[in-house]
DNA sequence: CATGAATGAGTGTTCATTCAT
DNA sequence: AATGAATGAACACTCATTCAT
């Protein structure tokens, strides 16, 4: 099975190049995003910030939607990640622990940078799929944590129910902790009483 | 040679011709937003559907971003009014009842046109000054809610968390209930779901 | 949605084929110019009969007024070149010779195309930075060309002056030869009185 | 030959208003020039500023064209009037002291809105009938300065081409003299200077 | 006559996309 | 593959002019 270096090269001679070049345009239209707005943002302009020629640029996306569609996408994989992350890490954790770890992993993530999140959110279009919507996407980290500490939920519940209620609390108080938090509330508090609301919600 | 001139005040809609025309106006741009998307709203466009001249449009409004701002002002000012009325017609329910009553409202006004409710948040671009956040916008509506029934509610505790909590939960879940409701949940049972764990939290 | 973006630096016209385009553009401007009038000047139509796109004509000018500015430019230009050539082919000719030379440049110069040059003065909007009014720009050449033929002029005279006066005369006195000349002067007689004058001028 | 009131009221109702509208108008063009560039002047801008209404505006204009033709009448009439009262007070004087007296006829009338006059000359478009130029419109004025002082002038020339010679350099050099005087030369300097040319040549 | 709301042809300019090199 | 000059459809917006009141 003799394999020649060359055929071996070949094969995917361009995997961690086209990588790199993808990597490069999302960035360019991130950092364009924010210091220049999303209306600077242009096909040109990406490709001048990412330091490719725009004829590259349309080697690795068939238009500019795409790139949106991209970028998108790689945030979202970020989130997941730390999600899955935290809900493996607290396999057998509390229920009070679990949700805990997963209120600040879902704060932690945006942390890294609240502006590009936010700036996400609300410039860039993304269309209405669903599976955007961060409710969406917990849903199942959600069910398997609640599915596998029924003990600790109060008897004769839904549990369809409770995983719908608690993922839009926890998505939509972690996003008014971060970004519209009033005055006289830490984000401490919050991440508190956050945790504080679910558990009251699933063991009423 | 373009000239850049001052954005004078365009005419102020005040006499029944003009408010019947920037009506027009709105309703061109909701009716092409839902027929034929986003992409397709141009200001001659609008004008045309609208069936006024583009320089009637201009007249009214100074650029293209104001038609956006003006019908997300429509919007909001409706749901706003919805919340109100709900409001002071459960002035002496109970507490129960009032959330009751506030939830059913919020459904009501996005129920009245859901599509173009979902459109207006996922693709008319709207500045993130977050007074058009309506957790944001109900703070008031329900720190007067909860505020009033304080002896309802369990005893030290602070009213600025409390309202905090509410508001996003009762956004995010009517919203989730209206648009990201999973297969097996009424919209009925989740309007008492919603409500139960809201008075959960509040009691508790 | 406009966006006002930063007038990017075009393309400088460095190649052949820029400057070729180039010179197709303004060409075209100036037939347009001189078939259907300065109105019927715009972007567009100055693309297309210059045979480019509209979308390479602002590959290299940013705007429309740009494109006026490299039009008069060219124009002074040639009317430099035409005075530097008869300054420098004159260096050793008497003062009389010289201006003689001067003037028949001038008029020269604008013979080739005095259409052209008359919409240029007219028509063709020019900031008045001065710079481009002929008496100004002469004025090194005429000081050179006065000033080195001292002992041909009377002593006791500010030099200044001189060229101040010469200078405007040679340059208003050869329009007015060109373009406002009386029924009964022909354009050797012109010629021959302008020399005169600014000789007696500069030997009184 | 009873005549009414009314009658008499109505052969020429409007005369005294419509002159002051069109004066109120033809002030509001030089005031947005001034004060706001060429390019804002646009027939509903003249019109807000001279506070009559467009549709006013266009009872005395048939178009935009013919404001800037009354503006360049009102100015070209103005300089007429200085120039033939120069002329008429100094019918008796000296060749010397008319010819100083046009050339201070001349300054003091651009004096009197410098800003105005190279604005005028510069930005304002003027078809070129050549009437406007003033070297042409002084001819008639210079003819008759000079014809009258033939003795004066050396015998053996040509009235026709002094005329054009001396219109053209008293033109231009009060123009040079007013916009374009170099550093060392006081506007009386320039004065003197001129006059002295002039009579340089028509004696010489 | 005066008004000014309405008109809409026409303008300068952008930018996603292509394709010859 | 990479390049980037060229393309041109499409857009937001202006403003001279009209005309019903």
């Amino acid at each position: 099975m003799p394999v020649t270096k060359k055929a071996s090269s070949r094969r995917k001679p361009k995997q961690p190049r086209s990588r790199q070049t993808v990597e490069a345009i999302l960035d360019a239209v991130v950092r364009i995003l924010k210091r220049e707005g999303f209306a600077a943002i242009t096909t040109n302009h990406i490709a001048e910030v990412a330091g490719v020629s725009i004829g590259s640029l349309y080697q690795y996306f068939p238009d500019k939607r795409a790139i949106f569609v991209a970028l998108h996408g790689r945030h979202v994989a970020e989130i997941d990640r730390v999600i899955q992350t935290a809900l493996v890490e607290n396999a057998s954790s509390s229920l009070e622990d679990l949700m805990g770890a997963m209120v600040d992993a879902f704060i932690q993530a945006h942390t890294r940078d609240p502006e590009l999140f936010e700036l996400l959110a609300t410039e860039v279009p993304h269309r209405a799929d669903g599976t955007r919507h961060f409710a969406v996407r917990f849903h199942g980290a959600f069910r398997l944590a609640i599915a596998s500490r029924m003990h600790e939920v109060k008897k004769g519940h839904d549990l369809d129910k409770h995983v719908f209620v608690v993922t839009h609390m926890v998505e939509s108080l972690c996003h008014g902790a971060l970004y519209r938090r009033p005055a006289g509330l830490s984000l401490h508090q919050a991440r508190v009483e956050i945790v504080r609301a679910v558990l009251t919600y699933l063991r009423a």
